[in-house]
Order: C-alpha cells, then sequence, then structure tokens
RNA sequence: GUGGCCGUAGCUCAGUUGGUCAGAGCGCCGCGUUGUGGUCGCGGAUGUCGGGGGUUCGAAUCCCCUCGGUCACCCCA
C-alpha cells in the first residue's frame, strides 16, 4: 500500500467553506446591490486573455512584468490569467463599443504570482467598478463614494480615504522628469534599494516606506503643485463634490499607484484597523490612455478594484459582517422508514420553505441532534405513531421551548408557511 | 525573489535536559433516555508527531535537506 501525500490547494490559494462563505455571499450581495442602484451593470468576461491585453496596462508594473500567471495554449497563443479587473472590462469596451458613459461592475478572482502574506494571496477575489467614456469629475465623485458607501455598508467605520490627482498625461511627464532631476541630486541619501528606481519609476520613489527614503524625500516636489490649469479644475471638482456628500479625504501627494495607466484622480479607502502590511482595501483612479493603448479610439475612464479577502480580514478586525444564518428553517425527523422525510423536504422546499433532513436511517437522538444543528427553528417528527395517524409533530427547536403538537399531514405546509410568515 | 518564526488528531494546543510521549480540550460517533435536540455523565474512533536522510542502544524531542504555513521586505486588492 503506497501513498502520496494529499492534496492540498496551491500555495497562496485558499478555499473558503461554510459558515465563512455566507460572507462572501452576504459582501457580494451588498456590492451588487450598491453598484446597480448606481446604474451599474454586470460584466462577466474571460478569466484569461491575450497577454497584450495587460501588457498594455504597464510593463514596468510588477503586477504585469513578473507576477503574472501566463502559458502558451495548445493553439499557440499567449494567454494570461487575469493579474485585475480593469483590463478586460476595457478590452470588452473597445471590442463591442457600448455607449457611454459605460458603467460596469464585477466579481472576479485575480492572480498574481508573489509570496503570499497577510492580506496577500497568489489567487484573490476583487469586485470593482469602471465607468468608460466620460471626463466628468463628478463621476470621480461617484466611483469614490460608491467604494465607500460600499465599505460602511458592511459595517466598516475604520476607513480613510486617500486622495492624489496624477495630473494629465502630459503633466505627470513633465512632473516626471522634474522628479527625477530632483531626486538625482539626492541619489546619496535615498535607501539603497530605491536608487534604481529613480530611472524607471521616480514616482515610486517618494511612495517608499524606508526611513532614509523618507527623510530625504519630505520636502520633495508635489504631483499637486505642479498640475495644469486643465487637471487642477478636474481635481479641485473632485474635492468639492466628496466636500459636498460629507466624505472625509486625507491629500496623499504620495499616493502614487502601482500600475502605469493612472491620470488624473488616484485613490485608495485604508482601513486603520487592520495591523497588516496590507491595509488597502479599495484602490482605483483615473485612467485616461488605456482604452487607446488597447486600440479603441481616446476614451477616458475611471474604476477601482476592491479585494474580498481584505475587506472581510478588516471585518473581522472591526467585528463586522458576522456570517449571516443559513437557509434551513425545517429539518425533517424520520425514524418511520424515511419516505416522509424523503418526500416532505423536498414539498417543503417547493414552497420556498428552507427544509433539511438526515440520511442513513439513524436514531431519532442523532437526527434531533442533526436537527439543532441545521440551525432550523422547527422539526417534523414522522415516528410510527405519526405515520399511523397520518400526523406530523411539530416541534419548536429554539430555545428552551419543548412546545410540540400534532398536524394532519396533509396541512404540515400550509401550517409551517403561517409560522415561519 | 530575500529574510525571521513555526509545522504533534478535523480544530486549538501540551509534550520538561533525547528513554511508556503519542496526550488534553473542542468537535465527531455511540450510550445513559429501544420516540425527541441544545445542559450533564459515560464510552469510542481518527495521528506516516509535514516529508526524506543522519546522529544514537533509543528521537516528536539533536543535525542536514526538502515541502508547507505564517509574518515582514518588495509589490498591491
Amino acid at each position: 500500500m503506497s501513498s502520496s501525500p494529499p492534496f492540498k490547494a496551491p500555495v497562496g490559494t485558499r478555499d473558503v467553506l461554510p459558515p465563512e462563505s455566507r460572507r462572501w455571499e452576504a459582501m457580494l450581495t451588498t456590492f451588487a446591490t450598491i453598484v446597480e442602484a448606481a446604474g451599474y451593470g454586470l460584466v462577466q468576461s474571460p478569466l484569461f486573455e491575450d497577454i497584450e491585453v495587460f501588457r498594455r496596462i504597464g510593463e514596468g508594473t510588477d503586477v504585469v512584468g513578473k507576477e503574472m500567471y501566463d502559458f502558451v495554449d495548445r493553439g499557440q497563443r499567449h494567454v494570461a490569467l487575469r493579474p485585475e479587473g480593469t483590463a478586460p472590462v476595457a478590452r470588452a469596451f473597445v471590442q463591442h463599443r457600448p455607449a457611454t458613459p459605460w458603467k460596469a461592475w464585477y466579481a472576479t478572482p485575480c492572480f498574481r504570482y508573489e509570496r503570499p502574506q497577510a492580506g496577500r494571496y497568489r489567487q484573490h477575489h476583487q469586485v470593482g467598478v469602471e465607468a468608460i467614456g466620460s471626463p466628468d469629475p463628478d463621476l470621480d465623485v461617484e466611483v469614490i463614494t460608491v467604494g465607500r458607501d460600499h465599505l460602511a455598508a458592511l459595517g466598516l467605520r475604520r476607513v480613510t480615504l486617500l486622495l492624489n490627482s496624477m495630473g494629465t498625461r502630459a503633466d505627470r511627464t513633465r512632473y516626471t522628469e522634474a522628479l527625477r532631476g530632483w531626486l538625482e541630486d539626492r541619489r546619496g541619501h535615498l535607501a539603497e534599494e530605491d536608487r534604481d528606481k529613480i530611472a524607471t519609476h521616480p514616482m515610486r520613489v517618494l511612495d517608499s516606506k524606508r526611513p532614509a527614503t523618507r527623510a530625504a524625500t519630505g520636502d520633495a516636489p508635489r504631483i499637486t503643485d505642479h498640475l495644469s490649469d486643465e487637471a487642477g479644475a478636474h481635481f479641485e471638482r473632485v474635492q468639492a463634490g466628496l466636500a459636498s456628500t460629507g466624505t472625509d479625504v486625507v491629500l496623499e501627494p504620495r499616493l502614487v499607484r502601482g500600475l502605469d495607466y493612472y491620470t488624473h484622480t488616484t485613490f485608495e479607502l485604508v482601513s486603520s484597523a487592520l495591523e497588516t502590511a496590507q491595509s488597502t482595501l479599495v484602490g482605483g483612479g483615473r485612467y485616461d490612455g488605456l482604452i487607446e493603448s488597447l486600440g479603441g479610439p481616446p476614451t477616458p475612464g475611471i474604476g477601482f478594484g476592491s479585494g474580498i479577502e481584505r475587506v472581510l480580514l478588516a471585518c473581522d478586525a472591526e467585528e463586522a459582517l458576522p456570517a449571516p444564518e443559513g437557509a434551513v428553517q425545517v429539518f425533517v425527523v424520520d425514524v418511520a422508514g424515511g419516505e416522509a422525510a424523503r418526500d416532505l423536504s423536498i414539498e417543503l422546499r417547493r414552497a420556498g420553505i428552507g427544509a433539511e433532513r438526515a440520511f442513513d436511517a439513524r436514531s431519532m437522538r442523532a437526527q434531533m441532534k442533526a436537527a439543532d444543528r441545521s440551525g432550523a427553528r422547527v422539526a417534523l417528527i414522522i415516528g410510527e405513531q405519526e405515520e399511523v395517524d397520518g400526523t406530523v409533530a411539530v416541534r419548536s427547536l429554539l430555545g428552551d421551548e419543548r412546545s410540540q403538537v400534532a398536524v394532519p399531514r396533509q396541512k404540515v405546509v400550509a401550517h409551517l408557511g403561517e409560522l415561519l410568515a
């Protein structure tokens, strides 16, 4: 007899089982309700795309540069599992050209080959929205507010909105050059590991956590001081909208975000309840050049992604979003052969009443224990006596209640309909 | 990719300087109540002590390798 080690879920992935999975259902329902009410429609797109679709979001970024799960399929196509949610939606927009503004939402797994740690997985899950086709800053306000309200609806209170503007692409280019020069002059003061970024991603030097870099860049030029009139006006309007709708904002000029496609507004919703290094619950911004880079007409867009695992971690920390109760309302206990359990449980479900039962002809004691654990409020008991009488004993399972009444078999479903109403 | 810590039943863990060390609680199953749950009592099942190699008379306990988990860096949701 030989046995290989038991299989486990791959590194960085996990199974979500009940009752935890009921929290996922609750969070997805909450999100769907909120975004649908704002006019966003669900988009289901493939889990994998031509790898070029993702490369357009920035080859210099780690997400597409070195963390992608990519492979060549049997038809020699180079494809990749989606590392994030925006590019596939943008590609779908370019392909189908829906009327604008096009407002879409999604819920999807995302794949990134990185070392897992708290709040970071190789397969994680995101919900998000994309609003494509309008440059209106009020749309930025809408998107940010939807994200904020989603977290609030889940019961999260310790959330901070960080806001920044990257300006237009021209602003960004101009600022990047200026910053690069400024950083070059102080190269020696930066942390060793951050020096290479001066040439490649100067703005990310400002995002560094290293103390030396932090200290040396305290008075670095800020992009928000270098915005064009156009970008400045846009940013002002966004802030005014957020203020008007009672959304507290923390301006964070160092907020860069890792994906290269962002322009104008960028934002994060960060949990202060999480002790972990990964506390960003929602991250997003404008990407006014992305559609064009995917072969579409110049089209502005804005959106965000929100990590489900992280949001749930924050819910744990704030003791929010407890697992909802199961849907089983009634448990059929049958010690008279099992036909009643078989037929009645199905009859009940067809009448809209959640019903569960035991299998394997177990003892009444065992069936009652199972009934108690099932979360059902009522046990329907069919023993030999009930079989003879054509009745069902209806017994409450709530707390100390031990009330039990005999109801004619033919009237049980109607009786329960009233009882559970 | 780099580094720290950890790896004993389904879960949470105890196992003193290597010598009945394979255990506890919870959970699960059964019985007390041959027709009735949640409390209580009694009993029971489940472990390649992550895996491989080494040291030793003897290793869950020491060494090496490896896999996995976890946290941090990095990056990001």
